[in-house]
RNA sequence: GGGCGUUUAGCUCAGUGGUAGAGCGUUUCGUUGACAUCGAAAAGGUCGGAGGUCCGAUCCCUCCAACGCCCACCA
């Protein structure tokens, strides 16, 4: 008989070691029925790799309750199942972390080497990293340790350097001169998903160019215009178009011809607006469209935000000074004409730091992405990839039809180092190795590209380059993999890029299904976060109340897509639920005899009924499941085992159990036990760790583990 | 400017074309061998609003409102 009451910190670790020696978490060791010239069914999820810059948060401990609970059912169903486990560097993001940490110290990392920067990162993440894995363990998750990865070994970086030259020699990877959202901050160009955008109240400045008037938010950028325009069907500046105006900008005189581009709407400012390619997107394409009329970018503000040489006597200016510095000049010498002090506009920010994002023309990496976009939306479209939520199909389509150039490049150190090389003399060659020497000019000036990939661009081929691609045992065994479960708010940035480069790398889709679930939400609908000091340490709390508990709260918290809101009333209200099953086991065993063994039962009616309706639910509960309907399945067997076979079943039962006859008893006891074992079964994707320590003790022959008995 | 989601009991959320559900909270009773981390019972909802389809709508359709989110190059 087992101790009262139920103490998970007592028990949980004991079973985790259990399950991890059994080598049941390895497919290869799963008790597999071979029907002989049949491959034996597979199921594989294959692990979002946790970033590996600190702890575990609750986000991470739901995708451990969902995958676990796949997983585990499936494991049960006598697939061979694979989870396979994984940690991800997380380049920028952990470059952030470590900034951080680095400022703590006093340091600062654009003085320390890149080598031993490096060597200090890699330190500090195959720390967090450890951490992070313990912190899986205790939340019950039964993925395959050995075949764990990590987005730097060797063999991962060497084959993400390999699709990039690939990509290249196809001609889906180039080299362009464009402007990139670039934070002053974090010294790094950034995609355009990593932008926020936030609203912002400006002056808008209408200052005085020659014979007409620009309005502008930018005043600071005059010495980089190159051109005015306006719109082609504007009666206004008829007369203008074609022609060189002469502009006094402070510093000098500018001559800017006026040019006509469909871009510019007469109906804001003045109709006329100030070129400025170099530090504005939408004029960087405007010089695109008439590169043979007017002059390119001029880069008047430098990469740490102030001004630049070129702005004469204002050089070294922050941009805000720059900028009330040279409106009093302009005022001075009667050139702004008003200024609009409340405009409202959105300017795109650093989602990590939330400084405005200076645009700057920088050579820099960049995927061809339509011709990947397309296969991906065609997959999805088919019906070979399935959203769950369906909703999000629509959302993934949208994005991808509108989706623009990728660049891939990186000034930070912490990542896969790009394998293309520099020569003095411009030639640019792509490859691993260092060339010995130039095949253009023969020259052995090379030095390698100082920069990184983007993240993404590698955990973007994570399901195939995780298992081995091409040629081991287990991407041919596992690939495509069965689900992909992650949070919708990483669909764009993680999600759609591995259908792409799963797509075109592999010829062949890396997931059937797509489980996307929300985010992780206190009792008040607030979003966890450190500033707001309302966040829940998972571990912590699973600590208190059992890993259990905090797996089935967060299950049951919400359907595909929603947000579960999580509270510790809410975790202890599962624990108490854990107490009501191992009371409910310690009163059906505390009935058993062993002569009950020899005895045939002898039903009654309400036992054949009890009997049924237990099938009744396992279907039940099985359909949901398949169906991803994982919260409707948990709260299904909560109900059943709390108010149909406690209150009801096991308090009907108790008269016959104290029976004088001893068939009776047996009876009561068989069914009560019937059921308990079934509940248990039908428990143990949601609540592993007290189903396998209450099955454990069950007086059973053959008893191996809860965790491999069939579903 | 597009698009999406949510709106059901005091709170947080499930759910279904045919007498409304759970957890927590509240009230009452119960501690005689599974369980007080509990049991029994109770109070509490015109299922956001207005139309429509239907024999019948909380559920399907249309419109509206509030809240939240995502996407978007008007200086």
């Amino acid at each position: 008989m087992f101790n009262k009451p139920y103490n998970p910190k007592e028990v949980e670790d004991g079973i985790y070691e259990l399950w991890e020696k059994s080598g049941f978490f390895n497919p290869d060791n799963l008790p597999i029925s071979k029907t002989k010239n049949l491959k034996p069914k597979t199921f594989s999820i294959i692990m979002p790799p946790p970033n590996a810059n600190g702890s575990l948060h609750f986000g991470h401990a739901l995708f451990i309750a969902l995958e676990d609970l796949m997983i585990r059912y499936q494991r049960m169903r006598g697939k061979k199942t694979l989870w396979l486990p994984g940690a991800d560097h997380a380049g920028f993001e952990t470059q952030v972390v470590f900034d951080k940490k680095l400022e703590k110290e006093g340091r600062n990392r654009f003085q320390i080497s890149r080598d031993e920067l490096y060597r200090e990162m890699m330190e500090f993440t195959l720390s967090n990293k450890k951490v992070m894995e313990n912190q899986l363990r205790k939340l019950g998750a039964s993925c395959d340790w050995s075949r764990e990865k990590f987005t730097l070994d060797p063999d991962i970086i060497s084959k993400t350097q390999d699709t990039f030259i690939d990509l290249h020699k196809k001609g889906l990877v180039y080299r362009g001169e464009r402007l990139v959202n670039w934070c002053i901050k974090h010294q790094t160009s950034l995609s355009d998903i990593e932008t926020d955008s936030v609203e912002k109240k400006d002056s808008l400045y209408y200052i005085k160019y020659g014979p007409l008037t620009v309005a502008t938010v930018r005043p600071e950028t005059i010495f980089g215009d190159t051109a005015v325009a306006v719109n082609p069907k504007d009666k206004r500046y008829k007369n203008l178009i074609g022609k060189e105006i002469e502009v006094d900008v402070v510093i000098g005189k500018l001559k800017l011809k006026v040019i006509a581009d469909d871009f510019v709407d007469p109906k804001f400012g003045t109709g006329a607006v100030k070129v400025t390619p170099a530090h504005d997107p939408n004029d960087f394409e405007i010089w695109q469209r008439h590169k043979n009329e007017i002059e390119g970018p001029r880069e008047v503000i430098n990469q740490f935000g102030k001004m630049s040489v070129k702005a004469k006597e204002f050089e070294g200016l922050k941009i805000s000074e720059a900028r009330k510095l040279i409106v009093e000049k302009l005022k001075e010498k009667g050139l702004i004409e008003k200024i609009d002090e409340s405009y409202n506009h959105a300017v795109a920010v650093c989602y990590k730091c939330q400084n405005i994002l200076e645009p700057r023309l920088l050579p820099q990496w960049f995927v061809k992405i339509e011709p990947l976009a397309k296969p991906a939306i065609q997959a999805v479209k088919s019906g070979k990839i399935k959203f769950v939520p369906k909703r999000f199909e629509k959302v993934f389509f949208h994005w991808m039809k509108n989706i623009r150039d990728w660049n891939i490049s990186r000034q930070i150190i912490w990542g896969i180092r790009i394998p293309a090389w520099f020569c003095e003399c411009g030639e640019i060659i792509v490859q691993k190795e260092k060339p010995k020497k130039c095949a253009k000019c023969s020259g052995n000036k090379i030095k390698q590209d100082p920069d990184v990939f983007d993240t993404w661009f590698s955990s973007g081929q994570w399901p195939y380059l995780a298992l081995g691609y091409p040629n081991s045992k287990d991407y041919k065994t596992f690939y495509p993999t069965d689900v992909m479960e992650t949070g919708w708010d990483i669909l764009f940035f993680w999600v759609a890029r591995m259908i792409m480069l799963g797509i075109y790398r592999t010829g062949k889709i890396p997931f059937r299904y797509v489980y996307l679930h929300g985010l992780v939400r206190d009792k008040d609908r607030q979003k966890m976060s450190k500033s707001k000091g309302n966040v829940i340490d998972p571990l912590g709390v699973a600590g208190i109340y059992g890993a259990d508990a905090v797996r089935m709260s967060l299950i049951t918290s919400a359907a595909a897509g929603n947000d579960p809101v999580i509270s510790e009333d809410k975790i202890r209200g599962y624990r108490n639920f854990a107490t009501k099953i191992w009371n409910i086991s310690r009163f059906v065993l505390m009935n058993y005899d062993s002569k009950f063994e020899k005895i045939k039962p002898k039903f009654t009616k309400e036992d054949r009924k009890n009997l049924k309706n237990l099938k009744t639910i396992h279907k039940k509960i099985t359909k949901d499941i398949e169906n991803f309907k994982f919260h409707i399945a948990a709260h299904n067997i909560y109900h059943y085992i709390w108010h149909t076979f406690a209150d009801k079943i096991l308090e009907n039962s108790k008269p016959r159990l104290r029976s004088e006859n001893i068939i009776e008893r047996a009876t009561a006891f068989k069914v009560n036990f019937e059921i308990l074992f079934v509940s248990l079964k039908l428990l143990h994707p949601f609540m592993p760790f007290i189903t396998e320590e209450i099955y454990q003790n069950l007086p059973i022959k053959n008893k191996k583990l809860l965790m491999i008995e069939k579903w």
